[in-house]
DNA sequence: CCAAAATATTCCCGATCGGTAATATATAGT
DNA sequence: ACTATATATTACCGATCGGGAATATTTTGG
């Protein structure tokens, strides 16, 4: 799936969560952040770090490719 | 490529900008963002933007890609 | 429909982001 | 090597992040 908005990338990742079975408080705690961060991210936050979102992505099993367009 | 960590990501973007021949100067101003985040960002800084490091993706051309691992 | 669980929202607040501008350092072209 | 250009670093500072915790709202299962 292509990514270009913070809100694509909120949604990806909850889908996700889900269907690995996750409450936002579990893989908050596994990420070591707060669940209001990742509330945040998944309803699309453009601030939020982009260090944490790469953590939880990982976490989720999510692998993020990049490339150029041609 | 594949994207792990804040440091991949950032010299894949500024890879690309050289690519295209652009300064940090010239990027930022495209994008309505000072030159010191686009320095950070391409330096792998953990906390940058979100919001702001898509667009400047998308600005480039490049293109990212979601997918559960398996 | 109701109760429980999950998520969102709010407050407080210390920490940090990032813009601008100036300066220092590094890189590249001749 | 020299010089111009590009990038990094620093200081200042207003704005905002995000943690924790409490509360409100939404969602879900029975």
């Amino acid at each position: 799936m292509q990514i270009k908005t913070t809100e694509e990338l909120g949604k990806s990742i909850r889908a996700t969560r889900k269907k690995h079975g996750l409450t936002q408080k579990k893989l908050a705690s596994m990420a070591g952040i707060g669940t209001r961060f990742l509330s945040e991210l998944e309803r699309g936050k453009p601030s939020a770090q982009l260090g944490k979102t790469l953590m939880i992505a990982n976490l989720l099993g999510l692998e993020i490719h990049i490339n150029e367009r041609r």
